[in-house]
RNA sequence: GUGGGCGUAGCCAAGUGGUCUAAGGCGCCAGGUUGUGGCCCUGGAGAUCGAGGGUUCAAAUCCCUCCGCUCACCCCA
């Protein structure tokens, strides 16, 4: 084969988009009711705003982003994270002028060069949404509440919500220091990984999954013992609303984000199925990012999530979504004149709505016929030379196998008449 | 980037050194007397057996290299 769909990516195929609008129907209809509105931002940036944002040490801009030159050698990369993009819009659009908090959803290609497996592509999709301009925990209970009430509202079973909170800029280094402190007599005993990440990024070395570093994850300070009093509150307080919200969550000390700009409220939501690739939501409070991006301090919270994922799972647990396509009446049409009659009623049933194909004019009666089961429409229509004399079409219900005349003229009403199915 | 599994037509798949100028099924196209589908029957198109090299009188079948797919790690949606 001469080309193929490039690593990581999938062509999603007819019968795979009942899957897609399925969920962005529910997405969409999710976010009118909780006020939220559309933004689309292009597939590329300049290249910094993720280093600024997502954090240079981290593994997606490190060994992940698809940086290129474009023809004016500006530097670029395509869009490897939603929410900067969004921060990024906000600040240039003057958003900070809009009621606060200013709320935001999108869907969008993500691109990350990753080695590609079950649930992760080096294109993905995600749908995803952003409040930004308040810090008040409310806000993170309500974004929490959307992304839960998304897989609620899509069907999904089992699955479980997990928060944490991470502190800010005030709390965290001095938790960071506790945790260097607590690990460093066990530096020599540790995977190689995590002897990387206590340099880097000593929050990450609680959800290695190293068999030999369990024991010392387990009796690792936790991030919400260390928390300034501000955020203490803030954490207390979202836990009060998500119970007021009756979102059954439970608190996971060792669910940390890999991105830099996250602050207090982190949370995920995993399906029941075991295994590495399977966070379907996974979001959290950024209240540095606007201003690392230059605009004045502004708090933001939001989520993301996969698009492929969520769809995998729907199919994992057989969840039916609607069908799409509805089935064209076939106009099986018998030489020359009765196709240029048939391309008329043809476009007349098309403005009125009603779906329509004419089979190529060379084939056999008896091969249209077949075409026109395949495409499992309830009626077809037969042409001839008998019909055209007689004014008529003969319209067969393919379901029940019998026919009738109808005045050529007389057929659309016909078939508006059946076409409730 | 690291490790495991796999690569025969659009899909599923038999074949593991000669009888393979590659079985079968699905799907596609055509036909089954004059203008009628779904079942059935017949025929046809479609494969440089992932690619290249090697071993051998002989390779889809053995060896090497590469490529691709896939699963897992890392990381993330």
């Amino acid at each position: 084969m001469l080309h193929k769909a490039p690593r990581g990516t999938a062509d999603v195929l007819p019968e795979e988009q009942k899957y897609w609008r399925y969920v962005e129907r529910q997405a969409v209809d999710l976010c009118r009711r909780f006020g939220f509105q559309r933004i689309d931002t292009p597939m590329f940036e300049a290249a910094g705003l993720f280093v600024r944002t997502v954090g240079g040490e981290t593994d997606i801009v490190q060994k992940e982003t698809y940086t290129f030159e474009d023809r004016g050698r500006d530097p670029l990369t395509l869009r490897a994270e939603g929410t900067a993009p969004v921060c990024r819009a906000y600040l240039e659009h003057g958003m900070s002028n809009l009621p606060q908090p200013v709320r935001l959803y999108y869907f969008c290609p993500i691109f990350r060069y990753e080695r590609p497996q079950a649930g992760r592509y080096r294109q993905h999709h995600q749908f995803g949404l952003e409040a930004i301009g308040d810090a008040d925990p409310t806000v993170d209970a309500e974004i929490i509440q959307i992304a839960w009430l998304l897989t609620q509202e899509l069907g999904l079973k089992g699955l479980s919500l997990s928060i944490n909170s991470i502190g800010d800029a005030q709390c965290r280094p001095g938790y960071l220091r506790e945790m260097k402190a607590y690990y460093q007599p066990h530096l020599e005993h540790l995977c190689v990984d995590c002897r990387t990440r206590y340099e880097n990024n000593p929050l990450r070395l609680l959800d290695c999954k190293q068999a030999t570093c369990q024991p010392y994850v387990g009796g690792a300070p936790v991030a919400t013992d260390h928390l300034c009093s501000e955020c203490k509150e803030h954490w207390t307080r979202l836990q009060d609303y998500l119970k007021l919200a009756g979102i059954p969550y439970q608190i996971s000390h060792r669910l940390v984000r890999g991105l830099d700009y996250y602050t207090r409220t982190v949370f995920e939501i995993q399906p029941p199925e075991e295994g590495g690739q399977s966070t379907i939501v996974g979001g959290g409070r950024y209240d540095g990012l606007i201003e690392a991006l230059g605009g004045r301090p502004t708090p933001g919270i939001g989520f993301g999530s996969g698009m492929e994922r969520l769809i995998l799972n729907l199919k994992r647990q057989e969840i039916l979504v609607p069908e799409e396509a509805s089935a064209p009446v076939v106009i099986a049409c018998l030489g020359e004149e009765a196709h240029t009659q048939g391309l008329k009623i043809a476009a007349e049933l098309r403005k009125a709505g009603i779906p329509a194909i004419i089979p190529p004019a060379s084939r056999s009666l008896r091969s249209q016929m077949r075409y026109a089961s395949a495409m499992q429409g309830r009626f077809t229509v037969i042409l001839g030379e008998n019909e055209l004399a007689r004014g008529a079409v003969v319209v067969r219900d393919m379901g029940a196998g019998t026919q009738e005349d109808v005045p050529a003229a007389g057929l659309l009403n016909y078939l508006l008449a059946r076409s409730s199915r």
